[in-house]
DNA sequence: CTGTGCGATGTTTACGTAAACATCGCGAGT
DNA sequence: ACTCGCGATGTTTACGTAAACATCGCACAG
């Protein structure tokens, strides 16, 4: 380039930027971007700058000879499209964002590398925002940040409750899926058929022959915990058993430690099943420590199928989740409603697996 | 066009999109992005598209008066600078790419976390960039998704080994800070201080009676990994004792499963140094159904320190690292290079902490 | 032999922002 | 009173791309 430019310059200047003298060898900003632009490609490639665009995007209309020549120039200066003139000029950004509260929830984390695999198939690239405390300032603060973002459309991965009012200040035209969420009404939701991988959890422990299934919850506020709190008491109630009080966790792994000190007193309890698998783990620990074995004396299902699941003592029977078809299926729902330019409704359900391992048997003295 | 447009919109209806007669009011392309533009604050103000830049930006030489009606003007049409604009313009995209293998470590996902986060306080937004798979093509492929993207600096966090031909194809202008690596001759590291954890640990063991330390290594191609073993190693023959052979994972707690059942047969071995948590927690496993007791009859330290760590069975004592410090330091070490647009060389390594819980205890029979 | 049509290519323009430069008006200094 | 200077504001221009429109030349029909 530095040689084309010098000698356009040098020379009786037939064309381009001849005004420019011998100084400024057309100088960049310090933070500079782009090294080589059209322009620069068409001057060296001797055909307009118009050409190389249609080159440069694959359109038709140009012959194979000159197609090859623009090529060569462009390899030869090293051009690459300036993405941001692209965005200007399209409107498109060809990027999507994604809104989380946390990435320490194997869940989120699982979908966000889906989304971000299933995007970049798509050519989108994905744009993480992190909101650091989950209340409903900082929710809001994350979405007026992306509101100046360069983002085509947005996916939540959080409870909405969180949403109501911050997602009303994005701009209208950036279309939202939530995950984790019962906002069908309002958004696209994807989400884990929380409903039916308890079923199958209670059911499978209710066939083992347990006169109930107690339940270690996750957070009030969680709607997935939600989801899987009601879930468990329903299919209980549909079997005729009588659902014991729920005991409540946040996710953590200690927290399912101090719920399984609990649990291990009670009376009667012979099979606990337990919203995640983190906590699953410090309940399992609890139990070990009260001298209740597992899954002799009690029977433990996590939810999740987390990689370590299978090293647990003993190894967790749960309830697996499809994290990567939840991640391709937001990614899909955010570039159909791009293109159609219009938000759509509706909740897509991803149905989970139980997976056997060691942690289940029958009841003691059965 | 200024005209044309005022004449267009310049119906008796001064202000507002209240008016939108029949005529096309200003269409936009389908996958529209903006709604107003400075021009159309500029208008409704009553003052240059100038004046609103110097406004947005926060300038001084606008008079207050001037400045709040701006302000208004903005607010009643909900304008939001143009991104895509702006770094057309500036030649700064405000944008960090992160390029990682997986997100299936705890390292690398708490890494991201901070450097999301680090980077939003900075008003910068993190990038997300999936490599499938660990081989040269695919990141090199990934880079070469990069240099059309619209980025301002990389991290990555990754082997080195895998980067090499990759890199040189990013464009000059792009800094790029590694984590994980020993390129600290070519780039900007922040790595955790991997010999100062395990020195800790093996010293630990040492102190506490036992005669030797095995060692639970991560992959060969990991450089962490790698680090770890040859500080195992060093720390042991400092103190003079002879390092058995070390058993080789791949990070997982199936393969620290596996290893653990090795282990657990050879005589004489009352500590192990594993390489991180989650293998420990197979090894745990392995020696609990092999009938080994820990720390009774071996002594277990890990290292991550993920969340989980303290709800296993015994509690693992481990080598804490600060995840959230490394993501502070990739930030910080990216963006000084991008303003004084120049690469660094040099490692800057992360102190650790052993946290000591209930996996260690003196060797058998002392 | 001349027009018609179409494929290949060039030229103009707009996207929204912000730097650089231009202008305008008013108060201070003489 | 008059200019100088400066603060406030306006005008021009460029960033790189791509749509829309313009042009050019050649093959082919009449």
């Amino acid at each position: 380039m530095d040689t084309a430019e010098r000698a356009d310059a040098g020379t009786p200047a037939p064309k381009g930027p001849a005004g420019t003298p011998a100084t400024t060898p057309r100088r960049r900003r310090p933070g500079r971007s782009q090294n080589a632009s059209m322009a620069d490609v068409a001057r060296l490639a001797g055909v307009s700058s118009q050409t190389v665009s249609r080159v440069s995007n694959g359109y038709a209309g140009v012959t194979e000879e000159t197609r090859r020549q623009v090529r060569a120039a462009m390899e030869q200066l090293g051009y690459r499209p300036n993405s941001a003139a692209r965005a200007l000029k399209s409107g498109e950004f060809r990027t999507i964002g994604v809104i989380t509260f946390t990435l320490s929830t194997t869940g989120n984390v699982r979908t966000l590398e889906a989304i971000a695999q299933s995007a970049a198939q798509e050519g989108y690239a994905v744009t993480l925002l992190p909101v650091a405390l989950p209340t409903q300032d900082e929710v809001r603060g994350a979405f007026s940040r992306l509101e100046e973002l360069a983002v085509d459309a947005v996916i939540v991965i959080m409870e909405v409750h969180l949403l109501d009012a911050a997602v009303i200040t994005l701009p209208p035209y950036v279309q939202v899926v939530v995950v984790d969420s019962d906002a069908g009404d309002h958004y696209t939701v994807v989400d884990t058929d929380q409903a039916g991988g308890t079923r199958a959890a209670v059911r499978h422990l209710l066939a083992l022959g347990h006169e109930t299934v107690w339940h270690l919850a996750g957070p009030e506020d969680s709607y997935a915990a939600q989801r899987r709190a009601d879930a468990w008491r329903a299919t209980l109630t549909e079997a005729g058993r009588t659902p014991p009080p729920p005991v409540r966790g946040d996710w953590s792994a200690e927290s399912g430690y101090r719920a399984g000190l609990d649990l291990a007193g009670r009376d009667g309890c012979t099979a606990v099943f337990v919203a995640n698998d983190q906590m699953a783990l410090g309940l399992l620990r609890a139990l070990h420590e009260s001298g209740r074995r597992v899954p002799e004396d009690v029977s433990v299902i996590g939810f999740d199928d987390i990689p370590e699941a299978g090293a647990f003592l003993p190894p967790l029977t749960t309830v697996h989740q499809d994290f990567a078809e939840v991640g391709r299926l937001c990614v899909a729902a955010a570039l159909r409603q791009m293109r159609q330019d219009a938000p759509e409704r509706g909740t897509t359900l991803v149905p989970t697996r139980l997976v056997e391992r060691a942690s289940t048997a029958p009841p003691p003295g059965r």
